[in-house]
DNA sequence: GTAATTGTGGGGAGCAGTGGCGATTATTGT
DNA sequence: ACAATAATCGCCACTGCTCCCCACAATTAC
């Protein structure tokens, strides 16, 4: 019997926090799984808010660069970006994270913010930019129910 | 007594509880398999009720939505409102469960609230919401009844 | 009847989230 | 190289929420 050894992490709900001064927010405490987390912070490419993931999601994104159909010049620029974008943090130990100054810039973080599962990974929000991100989604959410008779 | 294995969960009947002060609801004590039961909680997105569902009933409604035919972008994005809105619970030691505010809100739960059993999952209702939802179900019930010749 | 189970409510301990202070470390300028 | 400044992080205090425990009521079992 394959009993599994550790579960992979799976982020839901949504979590209003703050974030101080010195770029601070604390993960909610359902998330943390060990002492000093670690987890990669990367701006999301379109829309203005911060994917977070743990090293197993990093590494799976990246993978997903590399079988993507772009040619092997395009991959290799993509992820030369990925890495570059991307910042390694870890849980103090009241389990907070320091998202870096420009990734806090680049997705109008400060004061409000919001924690949103999303499976395999979460994200990182201001609070104004998810009630307007939300609406939106919601209604394709609200269709795709009807779709499959929830 | 040996507890079975795989014994798929089946929520049926409807129970009247009430919702404390503090957000709490007692589950109906037929509903609990073992100490600390966790489920998922997540409004439901057209009509004002909450759905509960244990991780396999939550991670089967995610496949019915990856399976169903909209576009891979549109199911991108009501997974992800699927996962934001769906909140993790467990059951304290006197086998009530915490209701998120939010959801509480959504709802409108609060004083008298009705469990419904629905199969693999089961749903929170305000109890004035739940009258008038089961009196419209009531008529269509009769009518299929009738087509089926029950 | 008594005892056990289940739902309801409240008090209180402990934990989680927030923000500030300060020590230590890194960075910068001269 | 050294000092001044900035950045990071630990610690602490305060607050409010979460959850454990107990008490009680209602129901059912024996």
């Amino acid at each position: 019997m394959p009993q599994e050894p550790t579960a992979p992490p799976l982020y839901s709900g949504t979590y209003e926090r703050a974030i101080d001064s010195k770029n601070r927010a604390a993960v909610p405490s359902a998330w943390i799984k060990s002492e000093g987390a670690e987890f990669f912070v990367i701006p999301h490419p379109q829309e203005g808010y911060l994917m977070v993931m743990p090293q197993e999601e990093f590494h799976s994104t990246e993978q997903r660069i590399q079988n993507s159909s772009a040619t092997a010049q395009e991959k290799r620029q993509a992820i030369r970006q990925f890495f570059s974008a991307a910042h390694k943090v870890a849980t103090d130990k009241q389990g907070r994270i320091l998202i870096p100054d420009s990734h806090a810039v680049a997705a109008v973080l400060s004061g409000e913010i919001v924690f949103v599962g999303a499976g395999r990974r979460f994200e990182l929000w201001s609070k104004d930019r998810h009630a307007a991100a939300a609406a939106v989604n919601d209604e394709i959410y609200k269709r795709v129910a009807v779709d499959i008779g929830l």
